[in-house]
DNA sequence: AGAAATTGCTATGTTGCATAGCTATCGTGT
DNA sequence: ACACGATAGCTATGCAACATAGCAATTTCT
């Protein structure tokens, strides 16, 4: 394999690889009605509750253009709860609904179920590996 | 950090390292007006001289609905032959122009810079290892 | 010969993400 | 105290990647 073979090129295999599991991911969770990226906000919100709109989208790299939306089809179904905080009118905290609190704990045994079927084929240890790796690619700190 | 955390997955990592990779790509490609596609399609032609669109395709893992305007774009500037097969009159068969065969040391040069500048904080045997493991997630073979 | 598969294409919808521009609010510096 | 810049949240809009549906021409299978 040539030094710079498309195949030998990490960019393209990240793409391909994260197409392969954003498509695993959709097989999983179709069902749930719930997408990367919704699940991410889901996610987050449910480790974190209270936590601003602003501060979500820096944590998960969105613009707020891009988040409103999404959060308030969330709310729409009755997911997450937009309420105001004390002492900055600007500021919207966020929180799960009952409802969705007692989905995450289902909708998190979805994602371990697909992570262990697009990963089949890694280690445990090659996985920790993984996680590592790409972690130094996209975050700043460490 | 939990087992199930946001952080913890490999497929939110996933898709955040591509993206990232993704950005860096338009950073360093853009006055070549290549993307990611354009790119891996002018790529594989260029190691596989009179590869059929079909199994471009199909190594590209893209829909031939999709493949097609973005051929007729790189023929439009000058940079894709598509000519007739021989036995098959269904088949076309590409190559690069003699322009295109020109510019590419330059722009696999340009992908290696970019290559090295977001995976600057991996070591080699690291990348080495991520391409391995990135393998193994989304090819069948191996 | 007829059925099924392949090739390349158009049309179209969805999703993720970007920019531009807006209002309301907050914090700072003078 | 007050003007200015930064922040928070939003709408409108465009683009690129990808999916499906359907089509016509051709080839291959039975």
């Amino acid at each position: 394999m040539a030094e710079d073979a498309l195949d030998a090129q990490i960019g393209y295999n990240l793409r391909r690889a994260s197409a392969f599991a954003l498509n695993d991911f959709a097989v999983e969770l179709t069902d749930a009605a719930l997408r990367p990226v919704t699940y991410a906000m889901l996610a987050l919100i449910d480790e974190k509750p209270g936590i601003r709109a602003a501060e979500l989208c820096r944590l998960l790299g969105m613009k707020s253009a891009n988040m409103a939306p999404l959060l308030a089809e969330l709310e729409e179904r009755g997911l997450v709860e937009r309420d105001d905080h004390a002492g900055d009118k600007r500021v919207q905290v966020l929180a799960l609904t009952k409802a969705a609190r007692a989905a995450m704990p289902g909708w998190r045994q979805q994602v371990r179920r697909h992570e262990d079927r697009f990963l089949h084929r890694l280690t445990k240890k090659e996985r920790a590996t993984l996680l590592r790796l790409l972690r130094l690619i996209w975050t700043d700190d460490d």
